[in-house]
DNA sequence: TTTATACACTTATATAGGGAAGTATTCAAG
DNA sequence: CTTGAATACTTCCCTATATAAGTGTATAAA
């Protein structure tokens, strides 16, 4: 590890090691509340290098009387950045900074949701939507019996005219609640995603797969194969914990990318 | 949508409309802060259907009043289920359950984190650490000139002697920082994705892809081709906001897959 | 009927302070 | 030198209260 960082940090601090002391104060007439501010101010000075990981901060009682607030809003600005990540507080010894963590890295699913949302761009093609029975897998699944009628469905959705996502569903087969012609078109898929509407799902697990296209997907979404492509499984249940969905989507890799960022970001 | 879950609902609620009358109290000698058992409270009452996706929470003062806390340490609670994004919260006119959205779904890269730190079963083989000149692509990610020196590192780990991820990454040569062996070692990585140690490190960016093996990668995971595999690519930043590291990992998708969970859960 | 105002509700923000619990240091007794 | 108690410090949790601000409704005026 090299002695430099050290040495600017050292610099850095002032004599009487209140490291803060000259930083910005907080607006009272800002829009932006205060606790909010003051975690910005914390925030800053993380991603300045003004407060490296595994330093210290200013002790609660210390930042009440340096940013001339009370106590419940330094301790909500600090609640705020535990519960982003940022730094860990010890009872009794202190609050620190969190070094970076690759493994609090996390992949969010928004880019697929903003692709349905665009419906400038998007369209669906329904490829088929039939009644069949349940097979041995698809039962085990769903937690229904062999043979029992399932609704299955297969889609692909179109970004500018070109496939991005080949789409399979099984839906236990509820007579009361009728296929309609809506389900089918892209609001359905969009309302999922987005969480509008749907008040019959409960929770849903999820996992993210690396395949390799086979000749019916890669032909549908019209690439070459060999191909690699993201699958997301979803198995969704309702508030009776009974599944009711099983399905999954398959992507061009080249349409939905995941990139996310660690450590302590600027703003 | 099915008219049952509304019946259920409805024959839940009390005559006076008091959903939560009598659901569990608040424990003062518990291990537990107030805040918390009163967030699990609500959150019980959602995984159990008892309110739905839509319904409206109990006022800030009726939760007061009907568990006896003081105000602060409702809010408290309603934060942090809004932290959760599990309610939603709007000003002047109420706190609302959120629908399920699998929008929101997050992967975590725990399960890389996990496998590196379980040193019983996992070891690293050194292939290649020498210096090389940087050619057009690596110095346009690092934003160094072509043909300065970096440090190429190729290493294999594994995980009960499987190879499972293929590690290939370019360092800015920085004669102050020699490499040493340690950090050739299983623990740089260990360190990188847990965030003990390593105080030069800034922020990273990480994007996750689905790509096809070569025949090098296949060689050395000991896979048959084709093979579609996990790929995370890293670029890491110092607190002058240099990028001084960029690599990326090739893993075997049998051995990390990622799940996730959406919705309202147990517990 | 339409429009504007007042009021009753909601959440959001902030102040002031007290006690509990964990940690680290100091200092005296062994 | 070692051990242990006292002390000062930290964060954590909670109470009680006040004000601001957004929303919706009822009511009164035009």
């Amino acid at each position: 590890m090299s002695l430099l960082p050290v040495f600017l940090k050292k610099m850095a601090q002032k004599p009487d090691g209140h490291i803060l002391e000259q930083t910005a104060s907080i607006d009272r007439s800002s829009y932006q509340p205060a606790y909010a501010q003051l975690a910005n101010i914390l925030r800053q000075s993380m991603a300045s290098g003004l407060l490296r990981p595994g330093d210290q901060l200013p002790s609660e009682a210390q930042l009440c009387e340096r940013y001339s607030v009370s106590p419940m809003t330094v301790r909500r600005a600090i609640n705020t950045l535990v519960d982003q990540g940022i730094v860990i507080a010890e009872q009794g010894r202190g609050t620190f900074v969190k070094p970076i963590a690759m493994g609090e890295a996390t992949f969010h699913l928004k880019k697929l949701q903003e692709i349905l949302n665009d419906t400038e761009h998007t369209s669906v093609n329904v490829l088929e939507a039939r009644i069949v029975r349940a097979d041995e897998r698809v039962a085990r699944k769903l937690a229904i019996p062999v043979g029992q009628r399932t609704v299955y469905i297969r889609r692909i959705l179109r970004t500018d005219n070109l496939p991005a996502l080949y789409h399979r569903e099984y839906l236990v087969y509820d007579p009361t609640r009728p296929i309609v012609e809506a389900e089918l078109e892209v609001t359905a898929l969009q309302r999922l995603f987005s969480g509008t509407g749907e008040t019959i799902l409960k929770h849903g697990d999820i996992s993210l797969d690396a395949t390799l296209l086979n000749e019916e997907e890669a032909q549908l979404l019209q690439v070459e194969q060999p191909m690699a492509a993201f699958c997301f499984e979803h198995l969704f249940y309702d508030f009776d914990n009974k599944p009711i969905s099983w399905g999954w989507f398959v992507g061009r890799n080249n349409l939905l990318r995941f990139t996310t960022q660690v450590g302590l970001l600027e703003g």
